[in-house]
DNA sequence: CCAGACGTTGTT
DNA sequence: GTCTGG
DNA sequence: CCAGACGTTGTT
DNA sequence: GTCTGG
């Protein structure tokens, strides 16, 4: 699955030219190197207006829901079921989302029961988008925009870390998962379940720190031993 | 028709 | 064990 | 995802 | 929003 990673990279033009969008003058943001659920991320959304990179909760809340609580726990939505669950169904059809990151984490359970976290990261440093849907609910204060991010199984370089992964669009399918018009479930579910090429990733155990979600520091993304 | 419920992942 | 918060 | 908390009554 | 039950 993925339930942390990061954003240590990227100054505007990388944003910018990695996926083609214009960022706000005012837009600021500082490395993130260990972003948890209920954090802010970079969202890049698309709707009639243009392709926009806006800020969302990560934890998506239904529109529905009376409880805002179940968004903790709403983090990520498996692309087998994404059409079909109720919770997600309403957000594929129309307000699919790349999550803006530059790796993430998995936790691999040892035999002992130890679980050892790995960091997942191009070997170029790039950044890259993973799928996402996102929703908006009502709050007495305003609007709540939240989001969750779409997982598939593990490829072969994560599979004996973990057996799931977040859904990484190759730049190509940026535009087809975006465009608001794209609604046929069959077509954006095969996009989602498009394996990553494994040989542009590299893995490697990491400290513990990144299990701290209160610590976000250079330390969560160095190599444990050398790799 | 209205009222009322409705959530997910991953792990073992 | 289970739930909440980050 | 992990870490950390997790209780009640009655009284002031 | 959408589905189910009455």
């Amino acid at each position: 699955m993925c339930g942390r990673f990061s954003l240590t990279r990227g100054d505007r033009d990388d944003l910018e030219n990695a996926f083609r969008v214009r960022l706000p003058s005012g837009m600021a943001w500082r490395p993130r190197y260990n972003i948890a659920p209920t954090q802010e991320v970079l969202a890049v959304v698309e709707d009639e207006r243009g392709r926009r990179i806006e800020p969302r909760r990560w934890g998506l809340i239904p529109s529905w829901a009376s409880d805002p609580q179940i968004g903790n726990r709403l983090i990520n939505a498996r692309a087998e079921t994404l059409f079909e669950r109720p919770a997600f169904r309403e957000a594929a059809r129309r307000r699919r989302c790349l999550i803006v990151a530059d790796g993430f984490y998995e936790w691999q359970r040892r035999p002992d029961g130890r679980k050892v976290p790995f960091y997942i990261r191009r070997r170029d440093g790039g950044l890259f988008g993973m799928a996402g849907i996102w929703e908006e609910w009502q709050s007495p204060e305003g609007p709540v925009r939240t989001c969750a991010i779409v997982t598939v199984e593990a490829n072969d370089l994560l599979a004996p870390i973990h057996p799931r992964m977040p859904a990484i669009l190759s730049p190509r399918r940026y535009d087809a998962w975006l465009d608001p018009r794209n609604a046929r479930a069959a077509d954006l579910v095969s996009l989602l379940l498009e394996p990553y090429p494994p040989e542009e990733l590299e893995c490697y155990p990491v400290s513990r720190s990144v299990n701290r979600a209160e610590y976000d520091g250079p330390e969560c993304v160095r190599p444990l031993r050398p790799s």
